[in-house]
RNA sequence: GGAGCGUUCGUCUAACGGUUAGGACGCCAGGUUUUCAUCCUGGUAAUACGGGUUCGAUUCCCGUACGCUCUACCA
């Protein structure tokens, strides 16, 4: 057997995490557990001018939220560590030194104002073989000079050499053979002027020391992948490198492109995983929790885009997730998300949902909503009578605080057109009817007989039972919705239904 | 401009040379629910284009088109 399946999410910690980010940590995960293998959060803060504060909590709470918690993270160490890269800033001035001695990177003393003027003035300026000899480093200066910049302490990159006329492949586990002629590769910067690594020599190096033996990241990383097998050839050997999954983007709904946080606000759905505050501007980005998504149909969603068993099914737990999830089966092209569907998702989980976990999570709404539960039984009970018509979380407001409340909107309009005083007279006796249970103790009585009870006072009225039920349930709930009447009388107070009906008689008779 | 990657119903996708091209979301129609939703039934709708290879191409190859990503001392 090979040598224990390890994978990183490796964001960089500068906002909220995205969709896309989240898809990645997923496949991360579920590969992972697939294979029995770990999971590492490898923070990349190399770049200390793009640092947010909050944004590496952040991303550990949302990997929390969905489930996806790493075995090994800055929060909780790890035999690897440190894991945030800018606490590992030594090990990759040793590398890159390593490559300055094989020949594979050399020093380059450009500014930033030279480079500018460079691209400036040469269209489609690259740092590469086609220029690298036009430039100030330590390929065309001579050795003095060199070692007198670096002994001033001159401010300088260190490049790597792409070597010319060669063919850089890999096998992506999801695109197959991948090549590029070297030729069309520039000499990427590798350490920068603050001694901090870039991003293509802190991978490498960091997935070496972590022994990662698979890497997954966004398809954008493609193009720059010829970087990152060249330098695992001269640092480590391509016998040590990990297996590559270029994963498909996440688009836009609309058009095309990438979905970005402007597409959420643009057509109104989130594109975080959680609400993020972003403490440089100020505002606050809705996030899918927030919204009212469950964790279990957030991580559903998202593996369905870009993934699937080859069989029908949709619904899946992250049990399920992990028992059948494999490379092999996730689609090469992007996917545009859809908003619909992913609510279509959420709306499946509330049904599958424990009322007791509906409860604890609708708790908070209606607390904020100001609706009193004095019964958390009573909640419990009522979730399980509301929920398969709620998609999201905070439609358990709309469709269930009449069950705590008297309603305060009565849609009068509907009733007022066919409203007579044969109705008002039926309903002035059905309170009637009701104050005598409360009268003689009773609290509730049972759907069945208010049902029955009521049918019969609709033939003694010389009435249907069609045009009283409408303004039944307006009276009761305020408007065109909500589970069955009698169920909904059954669960409030008798007392209750009849302040309700005599409010809306009140109403009805003023206009 | 260059390089790389991609392309099946509006959307997510199945079909790994032979199917009336299947499922799901959405939408439409009907049924159930004396409301709404759920649920059930049915309908709508796709292989980008052109060449090959083959008895036979959604599937393999080439080209074209289109799209995307990258092309920073950002990741």
């Amino acid at each position: 057997m090979d040598a224990k399946v390890r994978v990183r999410f490796a964001p960089s910690p500068t906002g909220g995490l995205h969709l896309g980010g989240v898809r990645t940590v997923l496949f991360n995960y579920l590969f992972a557990k697939h294979h029995n293998g770990e999971f590492i959060l490898r923070i990349e803060d190399t770049d200390q001018t793009r640092f947010v504060p909050g944004a590496e909590q952040y991303i550990q709470d949302t990997l929390a939220w969905c489930g996806l918690v790493p075995d090994e993270s800055p929060l909780h160490g790890g035999p690897y560590g440190p894991y945030r890269q800018s606490e590992r800033k030594p090990m990759y001035k040793e590398f890159a030194d390593k490559l300055i001695a094989q020949g594979n990177a050399y020093y380059a003393f450009d500014t930033p104002e030279d480079l500018e003027a460079k691209r400036k003035e040469i269209p489609n300026f690259q740092y590469s073989r086609a220029h690298r000899l036009d430039m100030k480093n330590s390929l065309t200066l001579s050795k003095e000079m060199v070692d007198e910049l670096l002994k001033n302490n001159t401010p300088h990159v260190i490049r790597i050499k792409v070597p010319e006329n060669e063919e850089v492949s890999l096998e992506d586990v999801i695109r197959g053979h991948v090549s590029f002629d070297t030729n069309m590769v520039d000499d990427k910067v590798l350490l920068k002027a603050d001694g901090m690594p870039t991003y293509h020599l802190a991978v490498v190096v960091d997935d070496h020391l972590m022994k990662i033996t698979h890497a997954f990241r966004g398809e954008e990383w493609l193009p720059s992948a010829p970087v990152h097998v060249l330098l695992w050839k001269y640092l480590f050997g391509l016998d040590q490198m990990p297996k590559w999954a270029h994963l498909p983007l996440i688009l836009k709904p609309d058009g095309n492109g990438k979905l970005s946080k402007r597409d959420g606000e643009r057509l109104g759905f989130p594109v975080f995983a959680m609400d993020w505050f972003d403490p440089n501007t100020n505002t606050t980005t809705i996030g899918f929790k927030e919204r009212g998504f469950l964790p279990e149909a957030f991580v559903n969603l998202l593996a369905m885009l870009g993934w699937n068993d080859g069989t029908d099914k949709e619904i899946y737990s992250m049990e399920e997730l992990i028992a059948g999830f494999s490379l092999d089966r996730v689609h090469k092209g992007g996917a545009k998300f859809d908003y619909e569907k992913a609510k279509w998702f959420n709306a499946e989980w509330i049904k599958k949902m424990d009322n007791e976990k509906l409860a604890s999570l609708v708790q908070p709404h209606f607390d904020k909503e100001g609706i009193e539960v004095h019964d958390p039984n009573y909640l419990v009970k009522i979730m399980g009578l509301v929920k398969e018509r709620c998609q999201l979380i905070p439609d358990f407001i709309t469709q269930s605080s009449f069950f705590f409340q008297a309603p305060t909107q009565i849609d009068t309009a509907s009733i007022a057109p066919k409203w007579d005083t044969k109705k008002s007279e039926f309903f002035t006796e059905l309170t009637t009817l009701y104050k005598s249970k409360t009268d003689s103790g009773m609290l509730t009585a049972p759907s069945a007989d208010l049902e029955n009870e009521f049918k019969e006072l609709v033939v003694k009225h010389a009435l249907k039972p069609g045009e009283l039920m409408l303004p039944f349930r307006i009276m009761l709930v305020g408007g065109k919705f909500g589970p069955g009447v009698f169920e909904i009388v059954e669960n409030i107070e008798l007392k209750d239904t009849v302040a309700r009906i005599e409010y809306s008689l009140q109403l009805l008779s003023s206009n």
